[in-house]
DNA sequence: AATGGTGTCAACCGCGACCTG
DNA sequence: TCAGGTCGCGGTTGACACCAT
């Protein structure tokens, strides 16, 4: 496992660059060089080496798989993907290194988080198109069809089942828009009111999104990152502090990494908060959903459409809720979800 | 400490659309 | 027009990490 993380970060080195993965979040799980750093070539995959007939490798990609990748698109261009596998020696299809430029490697993919903003836009986007991921991806900048996707398929439909309804549904949709959506824009804003009292985000700091060094760097900082996670035991940044410094970096990202988990500590313990209202938040929907009882009670009318969204349904809640709940829920806890 | 359940996300698959000779 | 190659999309899978028991 050293080292193979060894491995990982001296391949980073050899490209000679240094820190950049915009907004990347304190590491769940940053980079799929995790986990292709530790499935490195077991002996049995050595074997290829002899034979250029071998068959095509598969599952994650490895550290230099990665660099000849980027290597090749930055001397000849995307495109042709078949042709490009080959040329660049990757025993890989065309399709496969396609997904994991586009997906991945691409100087311009944005990762971590989904900010308020990004999620309700997804949420509305997805509302109009369904499940044209590539459509919805095209407005989000940086963002992929693929992130998306998972996006959708666990945090949203997570949300569905704990409301014990489907994703589809019209009692769901209906807490989207007038639950959920509010409270993300609720979110966004305060978000811009941070930023625009903060002389700069962790994300400015880094080297802007497009160019193909950029790539690289962001190579090596998601190296540095993934060391950061893999060493800490309880994944928040503080912990990862001392193991990444000493072990994994080698040294050579000590300074780059200090300041990463120091931008990483403030993003964590936002993480941590904005985790914890959403739990609440979703544990109050499903309870108000519980007590009002009724499969239909999350949905509006359709004249309540024509009303204010929001206000409109909380007048259509107003008017349907029982005392108990009354009482368990006031109105101003209500207004406070606008 | 072991184990099973769950969430996340990179990667794969199948298929249809498009391109090219 | 047609056949083979390529691309892009949406759905699904599998590995891993974390958490609860």
């Amino acid at each position: 496992m050293e080292m193979v993380l060894q491995q990982s970060a001296t391949a980073s080195i050899l490209v000679g660059n240094s820190a950049g993965a915009g907004g990347c979040r304190p590491c769940p799980r940053p980079a799929s060089m995790a986990v292709a750093a530790k499935r490195e070539p077991e002996p049995d995959d050595q074997k290829e080496d002899g034979d250029a007939e071998a068959e095509l490798r598969r599952g994650p990609w490895t550290v230099d798989e990665d660099l000849t990748l980027i290597n090749y698109i930055a001397e000849h261009g995307e495109g042709r993907w078949n042709a490009l596998a080959r040329a660049a020696g990757l025993k890989r299809t065309g399709k496969s290194c396609r997904l994991r430029w586009l997906n991945y490697l691409r100087p311009d993919v944005k990762r971590g988080d989904f900010t308020a903003d990004e999620q309700l836009l997804i949420l509305d986007l997805h509302s109009r198109w369904g499940n044209r991921w590539s459509k919805i991806a095209a407005q989000l900048p940086g963002r992929t069809d693929n992130e998306i996707k998972n996006y959708w398929r666990t945090r949203v439909q997570k949300h569905a089942k704990q409301l014990n309804c489907d994703v589809n549904s019209k009692r769901f949709k209906d807490a989207m828009r007038f639950l959920w959506m509010p409270r993300l824009a609720e979110r966004a804003a305060a978000d811009h009111h941070h930023h625009l009292s903060s002389s700069s985000s962790p994300a400015s700091s880094l080297p802007a999104a497009g160019d193909l060094t950029g790539c690289v760097e962001k190579m090596m900082m998601m190296t540095a990152m993934n060391d950061v996670s893999s060493n800490s035991e309880d994944r928040s940044p503080s912990s990862g502090l001392t193991t990444t410094t000493s072990s994994s970096s080698g040294g050579s990202f000590t300074s780059e990494s200090n300041a990463v988990v120091s931008v990483a500590g403030e993003e964590w313990a936002a993480m941590q908060r904005q985790q914890q209202e959403e739990n609440e938040f979703w544990s109050t929907a499903t309870a108000l959903q519980q007590l009002t009882g009724g499969e239909d009670q999350l949905c509006v009318s359709q004249q309540d459409m024509h009303q204010d969204l929001i206000s409109g349904w909380v007048q259509g809640f107003s008017d349907g809720v029982s005392p108990d709940v009354a009482q368990l829920w006031s109105l101003d806890d209500i207004w406070r979800m606008q």
